[in-house]
RNA sequence: CGGGGCGUAGCGCAGCCUGGUAGCGCAUCUGCUUUGGGAGCAGAGGGUCGGUGGUUCAAAUCCACUCGCCCCGACCA
């Protein structure tokens, strides 16, 4: 039987296109670098957020949406934000057949205009904290793209906050690393490491950056997500200023945070396989298809209505599919389903049916179990809550597996060029070993452990003393 | 912008080295048989071989140019 998706071992890259193109959750667009993304991607966006906006909205945040097109001149406003994005903004220049006085920047990110109005917005101490959140597209010009992982256009949400204090900032950064953090490894089923930036691979204009490290199955590490203590860096070139308390004018302290569709694209190569994609129960936008068996007509007319009581039952409580098209047979449902990430399947033929049970299959490891149709719901809502710790663990193992202590230069360098993964070693603090690490392997620093990671050693690099160690992995 | 690879039927590919007028798998259509892991058999339709120019009696094949795509680098809060 021929395999739409082959094998890949040799080929990440491909293997990885291969599986979301095949899957149909997204297409090259006849724009290169511009990602169509197709309706099953488009559903698993929506699930994230879906749960990323409730846990938002828990925290008191509220959602507002603010121009896609910026003045140029606000770019420049913050000095290091500018050098960081100019040069992959795209720029219009151009509107009502006329060549504009100002040029307007697509929006990279959108610090800059979204503070532009906060300058407006906030007068008082009493007008804090101000905590919003923007869903929205933004345009980066890479000069190389990716499906998913970094497409010139992509869809993401972004935080912007205003506080009074720093403590409230720093404060508001580490929360919303915690919803990241949460969020990923309970309903992605990705395990991670957190913790803080270098100096150099910060974001552009903030004072801190903090981030979320997962590793995918090639053994490269990939940036999930990001919340920066921007500090009074924009505050003050925008000026964006409080009258406290006591009668004084201060600058606002503000934090930006986001996750991109670039997390659909960890999905696809944290838990995808050679059959497709595979989506963890708690995040697939279909939990379960059934797919009925029949050869007669009477087969047909008991077992459809065994999946219309089997549906009654489950679709209140679950993303349910039922299968009936007669056009392709029951082998070619479980390979699609299968392709398209479906986390368990519901087989039920006439063998079922006499013993009154269904068979449901997990995609992860296609293991089988029986369940009674009288506890259908309790059985099958229960093995999804498996398959979602089973796929963490699976998971967690494989991060454990993959991470490993760095003490001889030369043995690291061998190492990761061999097995990729993360790798805990010391780091004197100074960009030029940074730079070098980054030279000589390709390894970067993902991250600096926010605790636990304080213990005397030398640098990796250099054998000066160091007092912590860092995280280094080849990234994406 | 460097390095590598690829453009041949709707999709995936072979053929090219060594020129001789295009083939395979999937899909499609017809008929019969088929449903617990992408059905089987028989038959049918479908392609100015990315484009332009050159060499030649003859070009998918050789040469030059050109366009496009993919991968690896450079780049990338």
């Amino acid at each position: 039987m021929p395999k739409t998706i082959t094998p890949r071992s040799e080929d990440y890259s491909r293997w990885y296109t291969d599986v979301i193109i095949q899957s149909q959750m997204a297409d090259y667009s006849p724009v290169k670098g511009c990602m169509v993304i197709r309706p099953l991607g488009y559903a698993v966006w929506e699930e994230i957020q879906k749960d990323l906006d409730a846990r938002f909205k828990a925290t008191g945040h509220q959602n507002a949406y603010f121009p896609l097109f910026i003045p140029e001149s606000f770019l420049h406003r913050e000095a290091e934000h500018v050098k960081g994005f100019a040069p992959e903004c795209a720029v219009v220049t151009h509107g009502g057949g006329k060549e504009l006085e100002e040029p307007l920047v697509v929006r990279p990110t959108s610090e800059t205009i979204i503070y532009a109005m906060y300058a407006k917005w906030i007068r008082s101490y009493r007008d804090l904290p101000v905590l919003i959140n923007q869903w929205a597209n933004v345009v980066r010009w890479e000069m190389r793209t990716r499906l998913f992982l970094r497409t010139t256009e992509f869809l993401w949400q972004e935080g912007h906050t205003a506080h009074a204090t720093e403590a409230d900032a720093e404060e508001e950064v580490l929360r919303i690393l915690e919803i990241y953090r949460s969020f990923i490894e309970e309903k992605m089923a990705i395990p991670v490491f957190t913790g803080r930036k270098s100096e150099s691979e910060k974001f552009a204009g903030a004072l801190r950056t903090y981030c979320i490290e997962a590793l995918m199955q090639d053994g490269k590490a990939l940036q999930a997500g990001t919340s920066h203590n921007l500090g009074q860096n924009f505050s003050k070139a925008f000026d964006v200023k409080f009258q406290t308390a006591e009668g004084d004018w201060a600058h606002v302290w503000q934090t930006s945070w986001g996750v991109s569709t670039r997390l659909i694209g960890a999905l696809v190569m944290a838990h995808g396989d050679d059959n497709g994609v595979n989506f963890p129960p708690r995040l697939a936008p279909v939990q379960v298809a059934i797919v009925p068996i029949w050869k007669t007509e009477e087969e047909k007319a008991r077992i459809s209505e065994a999946v219309r009581q089997a549906i009654d039952i489950l679709q209140p409580s679950l993303r349910v599919k039922a299968d009936l098209r007669e056009e392709v047979s029951p082998g070619w449902k479980f390979n699609e389903w299968e392709i398209k990430g479906v986390p368990l399947r519901l087989e039920i033929g006439p063998k079922d049916l006499e013993k009154d049970q269904m068979m449901a299959v997990r995609r992860m490891d296609r293991r089988k179990t029986p369940v009674p149709r009288g506890s259908l719901l309790a059985s099958v809502t229960s093995l999804l809550d498996e398959i979602q710790r089973d796929m963490l663990e699976r998971g967690r193992s494989f991060l454990r597996d993959n991470t490993r202590d760095a003490r001889d230069y030369a043995e690291f360098q061998k190492s990761i060029e061999e097995a990729g993964g993360f790798y805990r070693a010391h780091w004197c603090g100074s960009a030029q070993c940074e730079q070098q690490i980054k030279d000589e392997t390709k390894a970067t620093i993902r991250c600096i452990p926010l605790e636990g990671n304080q213990e005397e050693g030398k640098c990796l690099r250099c054998s000066a003393p160091s007092r912590e160690w860092v995280y280094l992995a080849r990234a994406y």
